[in-house]
DNA sequence: CCACCCGGTATTGTATACAATGTGCAACGG
DNA sequence: CCGTTGCACATTGTATACAATACCGGGTGG
């Protein structure tokens, strides 16, 4: 836990201040699906040199916010609903996996401690410290079941909001707690199924919740048929 | 298709193309967890500046290859049995949701065209050719069913091995034709479920045969229980 | 009138140079 | 003798400068 201290304590790299500063603009609605991100430009608004501006678009493209073509520039990427829907039901399956081994591997201790947090979660009074207990929850889990490789796979495919989360989506932490609920009473009944569905039907609740948020905020178009 | 052909064209930049040589270093074995990569030496050795080097860490870090730690270095990531299998399965159930999509929306003509793909993995004499081949199968699934954004998610997660893959693993090539097999099997029958199954299981094949080879030429130590 | 070619210009890709940070060792004090 | 402090070095992070590539307009020939 030190070590997530620091780590959260180290000021982020201009790169990665980058990153977020891009991540938001999508977000709000300020650079939509096909919009070009021009280096010089991003730079010169942040007052930093091209290469953090070119390495925080590297990482974008991986998390595929933005898709980055050789010598042609970087485009935002679609949100379509489709695209969140996917996204979520992606997030849904990755961590069904997680819960799946969670129900099989967890001692008793560790339900314990799943059961502590998750009253902490319903005990917290103000959204920040609601998201940071809720971090808690992720984190362990993922020590809990995954690999540092599938670890890396969800860091890869982050929440579409990242900071803000529960103040962007109003009805998340309802759904987080009874998500979070729903897996433990199964890791306590010790059925991989169960904890699959409960994670799985959270994420899909939470994509749902997302996607309804950004069509009120008017970032996704409206309704889009499959 | 043209534009795919472009792309494979393109001579690639040197960003990815010391991306390629690092992922080289670390399938064969040169690189091993826990190894520290020095951007000044690989830099030298390459013939390039540092600038493609980092950028290539980044992607690398991104797709789980390495870690990258700020003002630390990278390291490479832990490739034990236990991440192999994680990686697999992680694949397996995003294309597990393809499969499932495909075999509820295809039509009759995507249905022939599979079929006519899978005859062509069939005849293909050479190993290159059948990879050629297998690339459009994943072509045509992904355009079938995954949205822009699931399809970065699993470019994102690439096969551990990509090149040669059919020339490092022995059994890939009967897996792969098996599995296109049941799926298009599963897919005639509109049976989501058969489908999803299909793709899981030739994803848990590949693992274990991914992993059996990796043992073999001693990228892995040993095999480990989880 | 349309298609093609060909420079000029804008933008991206990479090399070099400098600043900032982390690491290890040695000297010092307890 | 052990822990701590501070400096020198190694390495990473970022800015600046230059090279390479793609886009866009006019011009030319058919």
């Amino acid at each position: 836990m030190s070590a997530t201290t620091q780590r959260r304590l180290k000021r982020e790299s201009s790169s990665e201040q980058v990153a977020g500063h891009i991540r938001r603009l999508i977000m709000a609605g300020e650079l939509i699906t096909g919009d070009r991100l021009r280096q010089d430009e991003i730079a010169d608004q942040l007052g930093v040199s091209r290469i953090p501006v070119r390495e925080a678009i590297i990482t974008l493209d991986r998390e595929g916010w933005v898709n980055f073509e050789s010598h042609r520039g970087a485009f935002v990427a679609s949100f379509a609903a489709d695209d969140i829907r996917d996204h979520y039901d992606l997030r849904g399956l990755i961590f069904g996996l997680v819960a799946r081994r969670v129900a099989e591997t967890a001692t008793a201790d560790d339900i314990k401690a799943l059961a502590l947090l998750l009253r902490a979660m319903r005990a917290a009074t103000e959204l920040d410290e609601f998201a940071a207990v809720n971090e808690r929850v992720i984190g362990r889990l993922l020590k809990l079941a995954a690999s540092p490789r599938l670890t890396a796979a969800l860091l890869v495919t982050p929440a579409v909001v990242h900071e803000g989360f529960f103040e962007f989506v109003p009805t998340g932490r309802a759904i987080q707690e009874t998500g979070i609920a729903a897996l433990l009473k199964a890791v306590r009944a010790r059925s991989a199924d169960a904890a699959d569905a409960a994670l799985r039907t959270m994420l899909r609740r939470q994509g749902d919740a997302v996607l309804a948020a950004f069509t009120a905020s008017g970032v996704v178009a409206a309704a889009g048929t499959r």
